[in-house]
RNA sequence: AGUCCCGUAGCUCAGUCGGUUAGAGCGCUACACUGAUAAUGUAGAGGUCCGCAGUUCAAGUCUGCGCGGGACUACCA
C-alpha cells in the first residue's frame, strides 16, 4: 500500500530544488503546453529584458505576476505559449561598452572601427544571460528560453524593417527636427541620459533682459490704445538674450490676469504703457511708488511712478500683433503674434513668455500648434538653419544664401552681430575680457527704448559632461513617425483595454495619448537597428526597404547601374527561411552604411545614418518574434493580439505605448487586451533600492534563504501589484513560517493518521448529505473559496486571490476544521465518519494545492504529488497539469457558513469569559444562555450546539426568548435606516434613544413600534430602526459581540468539579503515556494512590477515564511502590501518585 | 512643472453603498493547551485614520487646498 510521505523537517528551499529537478526530468513545462495543444490559445507576450544588466528582486516581482496568470490560464484549459525574448540594442549597452573599452562616442569610427565596436556590443549585451537563466529557473518562471526572440537577429530586424516600410508607405514617416540638447564645443547632440549625469547642472550667472515688445496699432488692439496715449509694450523676460533675435511669438496663459500699466522707461525716461501678469507687478514696481503722480516724474528720478489703468485675461491678449524686436531677419511665415501657452506661469518673469521656436522645445511645440513660423535662415547649401550654426555662433553673411540675404535679411543691422558666438565659452580663442554678446544686445535694446529691465541672474543650467561647456537647445534633424495622425484611434482602442489598475490606463496612459507628439525615431548611435531609408543627395528621392530580399534586389540594380561593385548580400537566398541563411548576412552598421542604391532616376542613394529608437524594437515584438509576415503569416490570429501582458508601471510610456502605437497604426487593433502594470520594489524603509546605498536585495540569496515560494507568495499577497512594495525579508520569513508552515503541518497531521488507518481514497465518496455538519461546512467554505479565487484571478487580482487562500488555510482549515476534527482522526474504528473526515481533509488539501499553484508553483506541486502518490486520484504527474476545480454551488450553504461563524464567535466569547473568571477549559461548566434569540438564530445555533459545547466544555445552551425582567437591555439607533428618513433630526433622535427606559425598550420589542415626540413631531420607530442588545444578566458573566450576547453560568457543582478533576487525571495519564513513548494504540494498566476526593471522582467517571486513555485496568490503591510511581498534581492542593504500564 | 500611485496600531496591510465601538497578521506582554508539539489557542496593551477646509443629520470613506514618499514625462522664459 502506498503511504503518504512524512517528513522530519520542513525546508521550502529543499522542496523547490527537488521539484525543479523533477520538472526537468518530467518535462512538465512542455507537457503543460503539449496537453493543451488543441485548446484555445491564451496569448501572452514577454517584455524583453536586457541581459546587459544583472537581474534584481524587482524582476522576480514582475515575472511572478506574468507567471501566475500564464499558469492559471493553463489550469483553466488554455494553451499558453510563452516565448522568451532579449532586448539587445540601445544606449545602456553602448554606454557600458564605452566604459569597458575606455572610449567615448567620438572615438567610435576614429580609434575603434564601428565593426569592432558593434562586435563588442553584441557580445556584451548577453553578458548576464546565464544569470538570467538561473533566475528564471530558480524562481519557477515558466518561459521558453530555448527559442527566444532576439532583437539583433536578422529575422527580427527584417520584420522591423517591414513595419517601418509599411509606415513609410502610409506616409507616416517624415524627416523633421526637434529641439535637443546640443554641445557646440563637442559638436554633438546629447541624450537626456547624458544630461542627467551628476554635475551637469551648474549655477551660472547670465544677463537677463525684460524686453519691451511694441504692440501694433490695429483693430484688434484698438481697445488698449483707447486707454492710453503712449506706445504699448508687452513685457517678456529671458535669460538668453541672444535668442531674442529669433523671437517669433509671445505666449500668455489663458488663466492668468494681466495688468496694463502706465509708467516710464527707467533707462530712457520715455512714457510707456506696459502689459504684464498682475501677480508679478510687485517684482517690477515698488509698492512705495504707487501714490506718485505720473506728471511729477522727471527723467533720471529713482522712484518711478506707475498707474494700473486696466486688467484683462490672457485670452483678451491672444491674437495681438507686435513689431519684431530685433529686425535683422524676416521670418518666412506668420509671426509676431500673441498666442496661448499651456505652460505659462507667474512664478518668474512677466507672465508673458518669449518664444523662439528654433531654440526651445516648448517654444517649438506651442508655436507649431498656433501656426507660428520659426525664424529660419537659408545657408549656402540651401538648407534651412537656425540663426546659430553648429559651432555656436550667429551665421556669417558669407555662409548664407545670396537670394535669401536679398529677400529676408536686414544686412546693415545684422552685419554688426553676424559671426558672434552666443556664449564666449564656445570660442577658445576669445580673451577672458572679450565683449559678451548678451551684454551688447542688452545695451542695444536699452538704447532703443526696448529694454524694461536688465539684471544679472543666477540659475541652474545644463553643461556638457565632456567639455564642461554650457549646452545649447538646438534643432536637430530627426526622422519621425506621425503618431499624431492616429491619436484619436489610439484613444479609442485604449478604452477597450483592461488596465490594472484602471487609473494607469485612463490617467497616466490616457493623458499621455491626449498630449501625443510625433514619435522621434532617430538615434545617432551605432549599435541598433539601422533606419532602412536611402535618400538621394538632393533629398528629392527616398526608398524605404521592407525586406532583405527587397534590399538584395535594389543592390543588384545598383550594381547594374555601376553604383556598387558587388552585392554584399550575394550569399543570401531569398525565400529561404533557414536561420543559417539569415546568419550569412549582417544588417547592422557599418555594413548597411556601405550600401549605395540607385534611384529611379539613376541617382546615387545613401542611407540615412540614424538608427531607430530601441523602443521601436521592443514594440515590434508581437510580429518580429514570429518573423511576420515572412513566416507565420497565416496563424498570426492565434498570436495577436495578446490576451495578457505585464510589466512595471515605468513601461507605461515605454513598451506599453510602443506596442499600442504600432498595433494601432499598422493593424488597427490593440496589441494587448489585459495589462497589469506593477509598482516598484522598494526596501523595507520605502527607499528605492540601489547598489550604491547597499540596500538592494539579492534575489538569489533571498530565494535560497526562504525558498522561492515564500518570496513569490510574499510579493503577491503583501501589497497589490500596482502599489509599491516595501520589501522586508522578515516578511518573507513570516510567510514561510506562518502560511507554508501551517499548510505543511496540516498535511503532516493528515499523513500521520491516514497512514495509520491506511486511507488511500479507495472508498466511495461519502454522500454529501451523510457527512457531518463540520465536513459539510468546510466543503462549503472550500467551494466559496474556489469561486472567489476564480473571480479574482479572472479579474487579474492576484493579491486578493492569495489572501483568500491564506484566510481559508489559517482560519477555516487549520484553526477550526482540523482542531475540531482531531479526535475523529485518531479515535475509534475506521467508520464512515472517519472516512468522511479523511475524504474531506484530503479534498481541502488537494484543492488548496491547485488554487495556490500559480502563485507558489513548487510547494503546491510537492503537496499535490505527495497526496496523489498515495491516492492516485489524478493520472498526471504535476499539479500544473490538472484542471482548475469546478465550483460546486450545490455544496455551498450560506446558512451553514453563517452558523459556523456564530459557533466560532460564541466559542471565542465563552473562552474570553472563562479567562476573566479564571476557570480553565478542562473544568466543565453547566450552561451558557443566549438571550433575545430570534427564531432564525435559534435554529441556526441548535445545529452547531454540539460543536460549541465540546469546544468550550459546557453542558447546555439555553435560549432566552421572553423578556423576563432580569435582563438589562440597551438600545441603539440604526443609523442606516433612520438617517435617510429623518436627516437633520438624527441628533435628537439619538438623544431620545439614549433616554429610553427598560420599559420603553420592552414596549418596542413587544409591540414592534415606539413613538418619540421631537420638536412637536411624532416619530414612530419600528423594530427595524433599532438594535437591542442585552447588556447584563445579573449573576452571570456576560459578553456581547456583533449584537450577540452570551451569558455564562459560572456555578461549579460537585459533579462538575469531579468531572473536571477526572479530565485532569486523563490529561496526566496521557502525558505519562507520551513520556514513556507508548504507541497511540497501546492499552495500559493504571494504578492510583487513592484519597477521598479521588475515590468519588474515579467512581463517577470510571468508563470515561478508561476509554479516553485506553486503560484496560484502572484501580485505586492504598499504597504504591514509589520507585515505579510518579507524583502528579491534579489541581492546586490535590496531589497523588500514579503508576502507568503497558498491558 | 504636469500626470498618476501611496499615506490607517511599533511594522506590513484590510476597511463594501458615507451609518456612530476602525479590523487582521507580525512584534510586544501575560496566560492556556499538550494525541498537530520546532505545532496550536486565548487575552491585554497599542490609533491625531498625514494636515486644513468644505459637502452631509453623519466622513477613514466624497470634494477642494496643502504636506510627505514614490514613479513617469517635460525641462522652462
Amino acid at each position: 500500500m502506498k503511504k503518504y510521505a512524512e517528513y522530519k523537517h520542513f525546508d521550502l528551499t529543499e522542496i523547490a530544488k527537488e521539484i525543479r529537478e523533477f520538472w526537468k526530468e518530467d518535462n512538465t513545462f512542455e507537457k503543460s503546453i503539449e496537453t493543451r495543444k488543441n485548446a484555445p490559445p491564451f496569448v501572452f507576450y514577454e517584455g524583453p529584458p536586457s541581459a546587459n544588466g544583472k537581474p534584481g528582486i524587482h524582476h522576480v516581482m514582475s515575472r511572478t505576476i506574468k507567471d501566475i496568470f500564464c499558469r492559471y490560464k493553463t489550469l483553466c484549459g488554455y494553451r499558453v505559449d510563452r516565448k522568451a525574448g532579449w532586448d539587445t540594442h540601445g544606449l545602456p549597452v553602448e554606454i557600458s561598452v564605452e566604459k569597458l573599452l575606455g572610449i567615448t562616442k567620438d572615438d567610435i569610427g576614429e580609434h575603434i572601427s564601428v565593426e569592432e565596436y558593434n562586435k563588442t556590443c553584441r557580445r556584451e549585451v548577453m553578458k548576464y544571460k546565464d544569470l538570467w537563466g538561473e533566475l528564471t529557473e530558480e524562481m519557477g518562471y515558466w518561459i521558453d528560453l530555448d527559442n527566444p526572440y532576439i532583437t539583433f537577429d536578422n529575422k527580427y530586424i527584417e520584420t522591423v524593417w517591414y513595419l517601418l516600410a509599411t509606415l513609410h508607405e502610409k506616409g507616416l514617416l517624415y524627416k523633421g527636427y526637434t529641439i535637443q540638447p546640443y554641445s557646440p564645443a563637442a559638436g554633438t547632440g546629447l541624450s537626456t541620459h547624458e544630461l542627467n549625469q551628476p554635475g551637469c547642472y551648474k549655477d551660472v550667472k547670465d544677463t537677463s533682459v525684460t524686453a519691451q515688445f511694441k504692440v501694433q496699432k490695429d483693430e484688434k488692439s484698438q481697445f488698449l490704445f483707447d486707454k492710453t496715449d503712449t506706445d504699448i509694450f508687452l513685457l517678456a523676460w529671458t535669460t538668453t538674450p541672444w535668442t531674442l533675435a529669433s523671437n517669433t511669438a509671445l505666449a500668455v496663459g489663458s488663466g492668468i490676469k494681466y495688468a496694463v500699466v502706465k509708467t516710464f522707461n527707467q533707462y530712457t525716461g520715455k512714457p510707456i504703457t506696459v502689459i504684464l501678469a498682475k501677480d508679478l507687478l510687485h517684482t517690477f514696481f515698488n509698492e512705495k511708488n504707487k501714490d506718485l503722480k505720473l506728471e511729477d516724474y522727471r527723467k533720471g528720478d529713482k522712484n518711478i511712478p506707475f498707474e494700473v489703468i486696466a486688467e484683462l485675461d490672457g485670452k483678451a491678449l491672444e491674437g495681438l500683433r507686435y513689431e519684431q524686436l530685433i529686425p535683422w531677419i524676416e521670418p518666412m511665415g506668420d509671426a509676431f503674434r500673441v498666442i496661448l501657452g499651456d505652460y505659462v506661469t507667474t512664478d518668474e518673469g512677466t507672465g508673458i513668455v518669449h518664444i523662439a521656436p528654433t531654440f526651445g522645445a516648448d517654444d517649438d511645440r506651442v508655436a507649431k500648434i498656433a501656426g507660428i513660423a520659426p525664424l529660419h535662415l537659408i545657408d549656402k547649401d540651401g538648407h534651412k538653419r537656425p540663426m546659430v550654426d553648429l559651432s555656436g555662433k550667429f551665421f556669417t553673411l558669407e555662409d548664407l544664401d545670396e537670394d535669401f540675404i536679398k529677400n529676408y535679411v536686414n544686412k546693415d543691422a545684422y552685419a554688426e552681430y553676424a559671426g558672434r558666438y552666443v556664449k564666449n565659452d564656445y570660442n577658445e580663442s576669445l580673451p577672458e575680457d572679450a565683449p559678451i554678446l548678451d551684454v551688447d544686445l542688452a545695451v542695444m535694446l536699452k538704447q532703443n527704448n526696448q529694454a524694461f529691465k536688465i539684471e544679472k541672474y543666477v540659475h541652474s543650467y545644463p553643461h556638457c559632461w565632456r567639455t564642461d561647456k554650457p549646452i545649447l537647445y538646438y534643432p536637430m534633424d530627426s526622422w519621425f513617425i506621425k503618431t499624431t495622425d492616429y491619436k484619436e484611434r489610439m484613444l479609442e482602442l485604449n478604452n477597450t483595454i483592461n488596465w490594472k489598475p484602471s487609473s494607469t490606463g485612463q490617467g497616466r496612459f490616457g493623458n499621455w495619448l491626449e498630449n501625443l507628439v510625433d514619435w522621434n525615431l532617430s538615434r545617432s548611435r551605432y549599435w541598433g537597428i539601422p533606419l532602412p531609408i536611402w535618400v538621394t543627395e538632393d533629398k528629392k528621392e527616398q526608398k524605404c526597404i521592407g525586406s532583405v530580399s527587397g534590399l538584395k534586389e535594389e543592390i543588384n540594380r545598383a550594381v547594374e547601374a555601376g553604383v556598387m561593385n558587388s552585392n554584399p548580400l550575394e550569399h543570401f537566398d531569398p525565400g529561404n527561411m533557414e536561420q543559417e541563411n539569415y546568419d550569412r548576412i549582417d544588417l547592422h552598421r557599418p555594413y548597411v552604411d556601405d550600401i549605395v542604391l540607385v534611384s529611379d532616376t539613376g541617382k546615387k542613394m545613401f542611407r540615412e545614418t540614424d538608427l531607430i529608437d530601441v523602443w521601436f524594437d521592443s514594440g515590434s515584438m508581437p510580429y518580429a518574434q514570429l518573423h511576420y509576415p515572412f513566416e507565420n503569416k497565416e496563424n498570426i490570429d492565434n498570436k495577436f493580439p495578446a490576451d495578457f501582458i505585464a510589466e512595471g508601471v515605468d513601461q507605461t510610456r515605454g513598451w506599453f505605448f510602443t506596442l499600442h502605437a504600432i498595433a494601432t497604426m499598422i493593424f488597427d487593433n490593440v496589441a494587448y487586451k489585459n495589462v497589469v502594470s506593477n509598482g516598484l520594489v522598494l526596501d523595507k524603509e520605502g527607499n528605492k533600492m540601489s547598489k550604491r546605498l547597499g540596500n538592494a536585495i539579492d534575489p538569489f540569496e533571498n530565494m535560497s534563504t526562504y525558498g522561492p515560494d515564500a518570496t513569490r507568495w510574499y510579493m503577491v499577497t503583501n501589497a497589490q501589484p500596482w502599489d509599491n512594495l516595501k520589501f522586508d525579508p522578515a516578511g518573507v520569513d513570516e510567510i514561510r513560517k506562518k502560511f507554508f508552515g501551517t499548510l505543511y503541518n496540516t498535511y503532516s497531521f493528515f499523513a500521520l493518521y491516514a497512514n495509520i488507518d491506511g486511507f488511500n481514497y479507495e472508498e466511495k465518496e461519502i454522500p454529501h448529505s451523510e457527512r457531518p455538519e463540520l465536513d459539510r461546512w468546510i466543503i462549503s467554505e472550500l467551494n466559496t473559496m474556489v469561486r472567489n479565487v476564480k473571480t479574482n484571478m479572472d479579474d487579474y487580482e492576484p493579491t486578493k486571490a492569495g489572501r483568500i487562500i491564506q484566510k481559508f488555510v489559517y482560519d477555516y482549515l487549520s484553526n477550526w476544521y482540523v482542531r475540531l476534527s482531531r479526535r475523529r482522526f485518531w479515535k475509534g474504528e475506521y467508520t464512515s465518519d472517519k472516512v468522511s473526515a479523511y475524504q474531506t481533509l484530503y479534498k481541502c488539501l488537494e484543492t488548496v494545492a491547485i488554487l495556490m499553484a500559480p502563485i507558489s508553483p513548487f510547494f503546491s506541486d510537492k503537496l499535490f504529488r505527495d497526496l496523489n502518490e498515495a491516492s492516485g486520484r489524478h493520472h498526471v504527474s504535476s499539479v500544473h497539469l490538472v484542471d482548475f476545480p469546478k465550483v460546486m454551488e450545490e455544496k455551498t450553504d450560506k446558512d451553514l457558513e453563517e452558523r459556523m461563524q456564530l459557533a466560532q464567535q460564541i466559542s471565542s466569547q465563552v473562552l474570553s469569559l472563562r479567562k476573566k473568571a479564571g476557570i480553565r477549559v478542562r473544568q466543565p461548566l453547566n450552561k451558557i444562555m443566549i438571550p433575545s434569540a430570534s427564531a432564525k438564530l435559534k435554529t441556526q445555533l441548535e445545529k452547531v450546539e454540539d460543536l460549541i459545547k465540546a469546544e468550550v466544555n459546557i453542558k447546555n445552551i439555553e435560549f432566552l426568548t421572553e423578556s423576563s425582567g432580569v435582563l438589562v437591555k440597551k438600545i441603539k439607533p440604526n443609523f442606516k435606516s433612520l438617517g435617510p428618513k429623518y436627516g437633520k433630526l438624527m441628533k435628537q433622535i439619538t438623544k431620545a434613544f439614549n433616554e429610553m427606559r427598560q420599559e420603553d425598550i420592552e414596549k418596542l420589542e413587544n409591540e414592534g413600534s415606539f413613538t418619540f415626540t421631537i420638536e412637536g413631531r411624532q416619530i414612530e420607530i419600528g423594530s427595524e430602526d433599532a438594535e437591542i442588545i442585552t447588556e447584563d444578566i445579573p449573576g452571570l458573566a456576560v459578553s456581547t459581540m456583533n449584537n450577540l450576547t452570551v451569558a455564562l453560568d459560572l456555578t461549579i457543582t460537585e459533579s462538575l468539579k469531579q468531572e473536571g478533576i477526572a479530565r485532569e487525571l486523563i490529561n496526566r495519564i496521557q502525558n505519562i503515556r507520551k513520556e514513556k513513548g507508548f504507541d497511540v494504540t497501546d492499552e495500559i494498566d493504571v494504578e492510583i494512590l487513592q484519597n477521598d476526593t479521588l475515590k468519588n471522582t474515579v467512581a463517577n467517571n470510571f468508563s470515561y477515564i478508561c476509554s479516553e486513555t485506553l486503560a484496560k485496568n484502572l484501580s485505586l490503591e492504598d499504597s504504591l511502590n514509589e520507585s515505579q510511581a510518579e507524583q502528579i498534581e491534579l489541581e492546586e492542593g490535590l496531589a497523588t501518585m500514579i503508576k502507568v504500564n503497558k498491558v
